[in-house]
DNA sequence: AATGTTTCCAGACAGGTTGTTCGGTAACGC
DNA sequence: GCGTTACCGAACAACCTGTCTGGAAACATT
């Protein structure tokens, strides 16, 4: 009962060409025909696979983060001891191998669901790195956890989408990481030097 | 040579129905009968103001950002002197007034068409902040200045947008600014107390 | 209050997209 | 080699889009 060759071959070429087409036309602009026709699957089949466009999309995308979530799952482990950017550093490897998805997810196509689904899976990973740290933390934060999250995965994503839109690499993704911690952890006085309040 | 008093109110109506409706069912889903519907307003009409939804959207959100570039302007002259937080302050109350509005372009909805106007407004108000302090900054700054932009903007637009999504304000704006400056200025480590590295 | 202009409306139009259904054909796993 | 399953191609109604009418209504101006 192993799965067919068939349907992971149509699949496989539905998914590709509808990064290809999202990548120059935008989501809103593609009809499903010009999706099978690059796919050089039938309309029908189409149909026979995914409700619409939009699901094709959603299930391209939770393969995207299974996929992540895999590569992640060893450098949380890693980090739990210090923040080490170990995820960080991850995802970015990930993003420059399947840099074309990345793309289109972050900028928000399909009207930001994709782009949600990945928000909310990166403040699953900064919720479990924060909690494990939160108990051994003798004094009280003055800042509020949610707020702290949210900013942490703005952040990141911002940066992300930032890197992976060059067309050429701006920095070796080390030097992100390291810029990022940096940043996060010690502030941007610290960072850039600029000159302290009174 | 005022305006004619019809324009203003099919104009506004038609605003109107798309924020409501956007909210409702998601911006792809609706059609233009939909908001000329909900608007009150004949099909015919709607195309002589606009070419397509794109195009009301992007009229809707480009008046937002004027009204918010006018709000801003002088919080940044003001904050000019020092990291005072008065341009996030302005820009959570207008985000309060506006509150429909502002979730539906922080959702991403039009695939994220908005939210990139919106995101890059900021970033030209952020590199404003920014080059009037560089100058008089004595020491190398540690991080790329494109990062720093957009890791301040990216951490500025995911709180705005956890901000906006409660039904009821989880916190004071206040107190949102004085968390995000403490933040970003000195850092996760001086934030939450959580242990330094070695 | 009268006038000439502009906007709005209701309806109709072709062209394209959607999602579903069908029988026939070919590839599949075993 | 055999039974099963996925694919194809074509057809279908329903809907949406964008454009174009002529006539009615609201407008600014005098």
């Amino acid at each position: 009962m192993a799965e067919d060759r068939r349907i992971r071959k149509t699949r496989r070429a539905l998914r590709d060409a509808l990064v290809e087409l999202v990548l120059e036309k935008g989501f809103t602009a593609l009809s499903v025909e010009d999706i099978t026709q690059r796919a050089d699957v039938a309309r029908a089949t189409f149909y026979s696979h995914f409700r619409d466009k939009d699901e094709l999309f959603a299930r391209v995308t939770r393969d995207l983060l299974d996929e992540l979530d895999e590569r992640l799952r060893p450098a949380v482990a890693e980090s739990a001891v210090g923040f080490t950017g170990k995820p960080v550093l991850q995802m970015l490897a990930h993003a420059r191998e399947e840099r074309d998805l990345y793309r289109i997810v972050l900028r928000g196509e399909g009207d930001g669901k994709p782009l949600r689904m990945f928000t909310e899976a990166c403040a699953r990973v900064a919720a479990a790195e924060f909690r494990g740290r939160s108990e051994r933390n003798a004094v009280e934060p003055r800042i509020d956890a949610g707020l702290l999250a949210r900013a942490w995965v703005g952040e990141q994503v911002a940066v992300l989408q930032w890197w992976v839109e060059h067309e050429v690499e701006p920095m070796p993704a080390e030097e992100v990481v390291r810029m990022l911690l940096d940043l996060a952890l010690r502030g941007r006085y610290w960072a850039t030097g600029f000159d302290r309040p009174a």
